[in-house]
DNA sequence: GGGAAGCGATGCAATTTTTGCATCGGTCGC
DNA sequence: GCGACCGATGCAAAAATTGCATCGCTTCCC
């Protein structure tokens, strides 16, 4: 797209935050981007990027004027997925952010399933947690986000939520596999292996805990569900998942169960799939959602709003 | 702007279905601007034009391509007009279509108010009937419409309605200048001068005579209201017009006199202030809207809706 | 405190892109 | 069937973009 190279040049000397870093990014010389950047400053008729000694930076104008511009791609990237469409082609680019939760088990297996009736479109995901996600939509960085647990920002439209119980996962000889709820008292004592602490399981997990006074042993933390599962083959310890991270809620290490924390004790959080309030979708990511809404609803049925 | 040159371009050739007419207003070669047009089409994969032997004609990707060209356009203006406002300039341009109604004495007076104050905002006006305002609004050829009577269309957002009573002018001296409310049946064999038929007032009068029986003389019919004012001080008959067309509900013109209908026979239509759905206006524009909702509420108070 | 490194800005020449001219092949109206 | 008008295209001129060398500046580090 040759009628936006300008405007791309700006975005990634935005993002950059030096003008020679991003000219070697865009194997240009810093000559040629200094003096594209000068000339658009010069034909709005104020600088977009204050000049620092490091490199540069935006200003105020600039971000008015960069948010614009990523507006204006996602935009293009509507209008041409429209235009494809026309032709039957069904190609297009559909990218997602996703807490680590939803790309375990659920996305794969959407996006290939997507995937088999539409070869042409591809797909980018992005692990994130709520704040980044939110962010990305923002930024134009991401069409949808799937993002476990709360939704703050005004500019999100939530299109759909599933309600998640949050399910506890042992080995199968551990000492609690012989209930079949797990109430929040029982994990007084018990070792536990818990998501980090950005991640919404946690926060929910954790204000329970608080607020029964409970205080079990967390004998490790980390962002990666395979390392935490896997771990669980080697040492007896409790783990926390919520359904979507999972195949249709069961567990598919038959050497690990999983058993629902009591609802009483622990509420169930919500799954969110949200897309930029007041935007219009390329093709292919409304499609797409539309299909993850469905599949949702087929999977955990009365537990989906919307 | 350098960097929206093609697209222009692009939106003069699909406004004038020609290449070598728009090359022609443009002011540069047809080979220029035809090659210019190759090569979008070449970049977007498709063609954008019909070529026909008389000119070139919008296909369908065209169509939704110089609708996103559009509507890039009307978000520079409103970049441009932010950033303008940052450093305290208020400069900007406000694009209206309106019916002849508020184009009368409403919109000079609101926008030399509006002037008074930004002297750096420009404006541009376009008289024109509901539909064409409502197109306007679609095409971002306009920023808000006033428009006298129905609003169709789904995308136009209405910012605030009037109500407003269809007055019946005279000259002075006529036989029903006495009486302080005109009566639907008092209109019966008088000589009538109405506007044409795509305005709202006639419309609404139409459909008031239509279903009472009453077959009026309409001597004169006429979509310029300056006109149809100065024939009345040559020749007696009644002419038609809503509060917003004169000065605070009076009649400006001495030598006439203005009295409402019955409110039981003709209802009040409204006017609606209005602009397109999910848009985002310029500072300019939101701020004169505003300032033009104000002003209505402290003229017509109790009458003006949102 | 001085020198090296990194930054954006700029003059000048090389290169690439854009433009204009002339012209082609086609369709339409008279 | 002829003239007028349309869009497409080869080729040379004009204009723009680009890269190189270099400047002035700030910061970091020895």
């Amino acid at each position: 797209m040759r009628f936006m190279t300008s405007l791309r040049f700006i975005d990634v000397v935005a993002r950059e935050g030096s003008i020679r870093k991003a000219a070697d990014k865009l194997a240009i010389t810093s000559t040629a981007l200094n003096r594209r950047i000068l000339q658009i400053e010069d034909e709005i008729g104020q600088p977009l990027f204050e000049r620092l000694p490091g490199g540069v930076r935006l200003n105020t104008a600039g971000e008015i004027f960069v948010q614009h511009i990523r507006s204006q791609f996602a935009d293009l990237a509507r209008v041409q997925s429209q235009i494809a469409d026309l032709s039957g082609i069904r190609r297009g680019h559909v990218q997602i952010a996703s807490g680590a939760d939803a790309l375990r088990r659920f996305l794969p297996a959407a996006i290939a399933a997507y995937r088999s009736s539409h070869p042409a479109v591809s797909f980018r995901l992005n692990r994130c947690y709520g704040e980044d996600a939110e962010a990305r939509l923002l930024s134009l960085d991401a069409d949808l986000a799937l993002i476990f647990n709360p939704i703050r920002a005004a500019h999100v439209h939530v299109a759909a939520t599933v309600r998640q119980q949050i399910q506890c996962v042992m080995p199968a000889e551990h000492r609690l596999a012989d209930k079949q709820v797990i109430r929040l008292r029982d994990l007084a004592g018990e070792d536990l292996v818990l998501p980090s602490a950005h991640s919404g399981v946690r926060q929910i997990l954790d204000s329970a805990l608080m607020r029964r006074n409970i205080d079990p042993q967390v004998i490790l933390e980390s962002d990666s569900f395979e390392f935490m599962q896997n771990f669980l083959h080697f040492e007896s310890a409790l783990f926390f998942q919520i359904p979507i991270a999972m195949d249709g809620g069961e567990e598919f290490d038959d050497k690990l169960v999983t058993r629902p924390l009591d609802e009483a004790d622990v509420p169930a959080g919500t799954l969110h799939i949200c897309h930029l309030k007041g935007r219009v979708l390329p093709v292919a990511a409304a499609k797409f959602l539309d299909d993850v809404i469905t599949n949702l609803r087929s999977s955990y049925s009365e537990l989906v709003d919307q």
